[in-house]
DNA sequence: ACCCAGGAAATTC
DNA sequence: GAATTTCATGGG
């Protein structure tokens, strides 16, 4: 990877297969927000940065060479080699070529694994642009102030000792108890999110499923996002619609062990195509 | 008023 | 066991 450090700003140079638009708003991350210059801004591990694309290079502020190598680069998933996966993928089914195509500056991130579950079990029957101000009203309460009017995400320690009563002002309704759930299980150990970075798939699943308000869509969610595990497949209402209009002569193994990059390719072209769908 | 939103738990058949 | 209902909240 071939970078340069400026003072507090990092420059790598030629990265293909990054779209920050397609990445950090397809429904993956949920606080991120765009800036009028077209830069994005956003909160991950308790630090706030900047990030923009120009050219081919992208920009990353204020961020330091150790933090970088430490967290950004595997945040934003540099090191993968997006277009020798993308050209694997295309040959498995004409549609999915053009999908790939279509979303191909999409790259998945590698985010909190807590912050993941939380914000994942506030996603069922929702929708995003409600799902970023239930998060930002819960990292605002209840998360340490990293900053000016910057908010880490809660820790799972500080998110056990609350009570559905005090998530009230978050306004995410029948979810606050899965919240809270989630946190007294991840504090005290009953869930042990460690495992799930290695273990057999089915094994790590069943490891989130314990927590009350985590089923098979959102537990391979977690998995994707929060712990890079690409094989895995989350089958959302759209990911339905698209296996039976699109793809009714596959099933989900089909896609191979990078199935998760699929999915985004798939789920981001058919919010963008409904007209596909009737 | 009605329907839907990156679902899952609770209830019913 | 498989199908249906319910669960808060907000926007179209």
């Amino acid at each position: 990877m071939d970078y340069t450090c400026v003072k507090n700003t990092i420059q790598v140079h030629n990265v293909a297969s990054l779209d920050l638009a397609q990445t950090l708003d397809c429904g993956q991350c949920f606080r991120w927000v765009q800036n009028d210059d077209g830069s994005f801004s956003g909160i991950a591990y308790g630090r706030q940065i900047t990030v923009k694309k120009e050219g081919k290079d992208l920009f990353l502020y204020p961020v330091t060479e150790e933090e970088f190598h430490s967290l950004w680069k595997g945040y934003f998933d540099l090191e993968l080699d997006y277009g020798v996966i993308r050209r694997r993928l295309s040959n498995i089914h004409p549609v999915l070529k053009e999908a790939a195509k279509y979303a191909s500056g999409i790259r998945i991130l590698r985010q909190e694994p807590f912050e993941t579950l939380c914000t994942f079990i506030i996603s069922q029957n929702n929708n995003i642009k409600r799902i970023k101000g239930i998060v930002s009203r819960l990292c605002e309460a209840f998360g340490k102030e990293i900053g000016e009017g910057n908010f880490a995400f809660p820790t799972a320690e500080a998110m056990a000792a609350l009570t559905v009563e005090d998530l009230q002002p978050i306004r995410a309704g029948f979810r606050h108890r899965y919240l809270i759930d989630c946190a007294q299980k991840v504090h005290s150990g009953t869930v042990d999110l460690s495992v799930c970075y290695a273990a057999p798939y089915e094994e790590a699943r069943a490891e989130l499923m314990k927590i009350v308000g985590v089923g098979t869509k959102v537990a391979d969610c977690v998995l994707l996002y929060g712990f890079h595990r690409v094989e895995s497949f989350p089958l959302d209402v759209w990911m339905k619609k698209a296996m039976t209009v699109l793809f009714p002569e596959l099933v989900p193994a089909d896609f191979g062990p990078y199935a998760g990059i699929a999915q985004q390719y798939i789920f981001h072209y058919s919010r963008m195509h409904p007209g596909l769908f009737g």
